[in-house]
DNA sequence: CGGAATCCTCTTCGATACTG
DNA sequence: CAGTATCGAAGAGGATTCCG
């Protein structure tokens, strides 16, 4: 053991001795919608380094924040999920994304991007009033990669993967997705262009987006 | 500049490159409640070094989180203070410190300790409900420090420093206010055995813990 | 004395190469 | 695929010195 420590009798301070380091808290995204195998990670996290991704695995383990399990048969394949406590963690990555959302643009020419990160911030504004009589699943299909969501009684629950019984099927690409989340563009503009995709009930689309986009930006004077 | 980044294009990642260095959320936390010297900060900071915080406070600055003020005669001196866009980091601080109480026991021996660091918190568990119709303002003194918050209109403000008009003073140590927040230690008990004392209306302190105490901590299975 | 800049040592990071 | 080993580069953290 031996970690670094702030010494601090402060829950902050506590909490930042064990999810402060580098490169944490992106790693427990990567976890949020599911497990995930190390080179999933590996993919997920560009720049790591494979022994700074295992060294913090190990100590998240450790502290029972992720823990390492073999899938069944046929799959066999190790891999690594949240446990309660990381999955406490959610509206703390929710908070700081919500923050750091004044900081995404502009798009700068070697950033890495990937869908996940898009589809696992979108119960961070999700909205329970505007789904309070919806019960809907929707998989979306985002640069071919599936995920969804399943709305129920006011909850949403979102995962990567195919849904069992989704009630619709939205494909589209992820500067389109992140269009309709900001409401740059609206679902009939994009559904118009080619630019989504829907099987099933073509309004779903304009739900989806009533329920999860983002609110506007509020001004701000930063200096 | 040439700051460290990520270089993913993720709100989180964004926050992280911003806000994810060491030390730089406990120097937020030791701004949230009013503005403080290089000195306090260097004081409310064990062992950060002084060309560690020189570099954070430059780089908040920066990026518009901070801002460095001369404060008006007779005090003159700089002091530096969270701007908007810092305060807006208030509710990602609460959040990870509701998940970090969780490792906050036990005390460890070597552990820094300070009364602003518990008081900054207790909007974290804030109740307005319990609150909705109550409007008055508590002035607290632990050990020694003086502190205040303002209930109104089911809203409450916290700093830090001596209340203009305080309705009540409570006087007492850190121990019995972590004890009366955690509800180990009752208002009646804290009075009778002269752990605190109230300038004022007595049952103050019991509205003040009503208020702001934080609720019973929910089991875990952290392996 | 408060507010830093400098120097030096130690730890951590990150990239690549290598192994079961 | 799932890691371990290695090594130069960057960051952390004391101590000391400098400045107003």
């Amino acid at each position: 053991m031996a970690r670094r420590s702030y010494n601090q009798y402060c829950a902050l301070a506590r909490a930042l001795d064990v999810i402060g380091e580098r490169w944490t808290l992106l790693l427990v995204r990567e976890l949020l919608l599911g497990p995930r195998r190390y080179k999933d990670l590996l993919d997920g996290l560009p720049r790591i380094g494979t022994n700074l991704l295992a060294d913090r695995l190990r100590g998240l383990e450790g502290v029972g924040i992720v823990r390492r399990t073999v899938l069944p048969p046929p799959a066999g394949s190790a891999v690594y999920e949240l446990t309660e406590l990381g999955h406490r963690l959610e509206p703390a990555v929710f908070e700081l994304g919500r923050w750091g959302a004044h900081f995404l643009q502009p798009r700068n020419a070697g950033d890495a991007v990937d869908p996940s990160w898009f589809f696992v911030s979108i119960r961070a504004t999700f909205r329970p009033e505007a789904a309070a009589k919806l019960r809907e699943t929707y998989e979306l299909r985002i640069d071919g990669m599936p995920f969804h969501a399943r709305i129920d009684n006011g909850r949403a629950r979102t995962s990567q993967g195919h849904a069992a019984d989704p009630d619709v099927i939205v494909t589209t690409d992820l500067d389109t997705f992140i269009g309709l989340l900001s409401q740059d563009v609206s679902p009939r503009e994009a559904l118009g262009r080619g630019r989504a995709r829907v099987e099933g009930d073509q309004m779903a689309l304009q739900r989806f987006v009533e329920i999860f986009a983002w609110p506007a930006p509020e001004a701000f004077a930063p200096a």
